[in-house]
DNA sequence: AATAATAAATACCAATTGGTATATTTGTAT
DNA sequence: ATACAAATATACCAATTGGTATTTATTATT
């Protein structure tokens, strides 16, 4: 046994793995069963025996598409030198994360939360838990810079997070839609000047 | 013949109408020719009769459920007494719209464009234009007040203009996905700094 | 009131859906 | 090598999918 994981932990992530970028594509309603099959090249028996059911491999794909965003967003917050630094990696996320992850069907949170907030209560919560995680982290970073006087005081964190989440995001639905990219650097471009604006 | 409406014209709206939140909320890949069926008690004859596909039912619905919110914020549009007042209606548009029209399964722009980006051409056309009209409309509104001497002089009408639209876009899906409309206060609060920010 | 045209209902279709029970293969200790 | 368990494949299921050809009912026109 390698590595302590055994071949249906490997299969498991075997079929996250191939099937995420269809399920962040596709969606919930849109993936079939018969597109997880065909992309592994596995069985339904198989499937089925690594998983639940359908929504539970979407779930498992959701929480691995949010962490490869994160990831990319989290190797760039630690290279950040300042908590204005760290605020400024949120203005050119978007570039970075087609950079190192490619396109793969635009940000899984958006994705997700949009189609599941009417019809899956469990994918709509974990998208919701990954958007109260990410504000959670920004409201930090603005809080820890304040109080390193980096950041004017009384300025409202939550309002300056959620807003730079939804520029965001925002921006990559205008820019996804409409297939023009400058849509997003119009919105990072204002994410930065908010972030400046609040510099003491 | 009333109105100079056909009794095709007129079942054609029945189904649109009846099917409009039922499409905003599960979308084109949720939305199933029985679920049209069911909500218009008609039968499958009568639909096909009346629209080629569901794709066309689905085209056709968009389309209505973006005029429904378009007018109520038209009519908040021409209220307004000035330029700055036009801008500041997308400050409170989301309430505006939520009043008249009620919850109908969000933003029919944002649930399109999302949806549909990566798997229905027609419907992401339509989303796009959807989303171009609403820039342009925005960047008239920035220009016009400019030449009003209501603005500054030199400001970006394009990223103004984007970036409104991702803030309110951002923000309805946020506030859905995690079921608290505070996030939606704090992208308009911000969508109102933003506006009084650029005043001459 | 009879006719023609339009609209809607019925009855069907093959293909696909998500899912399961069972059989078979594979890997792993003894 | 053998036995046992874990993992995968096979073969099936009823229900539903989007869609169509045909029949029946409804309108409008003469």
């Amino acid at each position: 046994m390698n590595l302590g994981t055994t071949k249906a932990e490997r299969t498991r992530n075997f079929i996250i793995e191939k099937t995420a970028e269809i399920f962040n594509r596709k969606g919930y309603a849109g993936t079939s069963m018969s597109d997880i099959t065909e992309a592994t090249g596995l069985t339904k028996g198989s499937i089925y025996g690594n998983f639940e059911n359908k929504e539970e491999v979407a779930l498992a794909v959701f929480e691995y598409n949010r962490s490869l965003v994160f990831n990319t967003v989290q190797a760039q917050l630690e290279k950040a030198g300042s908590y204005f630094e760290k605020l400024m990696v949120y203005g050119r996320v978007y570039k970075e994360v087609l950079a190192s992850v490619g396109n793969r069907g635009g940000c899984p949170i958006l994705n997700t939360a949009v189609e599941a907030d009417d019809t899956n209560v469990p994918l709509q919560l974990s998208a919701a838990k990954a958007l109260f995680g990410w504000k959670k982290s920004l409201v930090n970073i603005i809080e820890k810079g304040t109080e390193a006087g980096e950041f004017r005081k009384g300025v409202n964190a939550e309002e300056m997070a959620v807003s730079i989440i939804s520029l965001i995001e925002g921006g990559v639905m205008f820019s996804k839609a409409t297939n023009d990219y400058t849509n997003m650097d119009h919105v990072l471009a204002t994410v930065q000047m908010l972030v400046k604006n609040i510099k003491a």
